[in-house]
DNA sequence: GACGATGGTCAGAGTCTCTGACTAATTTGG
DNA sequence: CCAAATTAGTCAGAGACTCTGACCATCGTC
């Protein structure tokens, strides 16, 4: 029936998941968000609502604390983000998204939900749902922050 | 009934693929094959049976043909893959895989199976044939190489 | 209050990636 | 058949990313 691939699951997974970020990107560029990079966009997009910090950033996006302070640099730099000391801790401050931040991940929200949109007319409403839940399972075993 | 998340699908894409990247690099590693790079391996992933031309691998890994020439250089001194003239372009030359190549292929190959079989435990085999279908079908519209 | 752990920075080096310019071979069109 | 456009690949240089190691300040604990 299903005309099953043989290439490996990693591999089925990726390739969706670039294709949707090459839309994203594609489409923040045509925006004028273009005075950011793929690697300080993988750090942005962790930056939760109320600000997170440095070190929680490394982690999440598996890189050194050093890396993500450089690249924290260059986003504030291009005023997408802010520094503010941490009330509970002098030692730490929280990395909090800036307006430009905000405005960007508007754009990018909206084609996503474009995008998922284009699957779920592709694959069905039903094998969309079976998708999205197989995936949330998955989380529960793959995603250390889960 | 199943707990949605309200994470997009790119993010719940990204988590299970990274996990299974990163078993797959660990056991590499720890079986001694630990002379090459991410950025390498993900060149060399690419290479066919019969071998690749670079301006291919480059396209499929979405970098510039001068970043895969640097990175085959590099595969080719650790010995990883090896370059022999393209029969049918004199310009050309196909990267071929080295059995040092092929020997690491099967110990990620091995892992693979083996975090799929976690996979299917966790999810069940209704739900993980599910999976794989529907990134099966999805791969029709987000694989320029399908 | 001393001590180990945690949050973050500074400095330096290595790796990855790009743009631009170029050569050689192939393909196309007249 | 041959000139022009295309395609495969390389060279050179610069910018971006990432790491290790060393360091300081603060926090939490005993």
């Amino acid at each position: 029936m299903a005309a099953e691939s043989d290439l490996n699951t990693g591999v089925l997974l990726f390739l969706p998941y670039r294709a949707l970020e090459n839309r994203v990107f594609a489409a923040l560029a045509k925006a004028g968000f273009d005075d950011f990079t793929p690697a300080q966009a993988r750090v942005m997009q962790r930056i939760g609502p109320d600000g997170t910090r440095l070190t929680e950033l490394a982690e999440q996006a598996q890189i050194t604390k050093q890396t993500a302070g450089f690249l924290v640099d260059q986003l504030e730099k291009a005023s997408y983000v802010r520094r503010v000391p941490d009330p509970t801790d002098k030692r730490a401050r929280l990395v909090c998204g800036a307006e430009k931040a905000w405005a960007a991940k508007e754009i990018a929200d909206g084609v996503v939900a474009e995008v998922e949109k284009e699957w779920e007319a592709h694959l069905g409403k039903r094998r969309m749902t079976q998708l999205r839940e197989a995936l949330t399972l998955l989380r529960e075993i793959t995603d250390p922050w889960a």
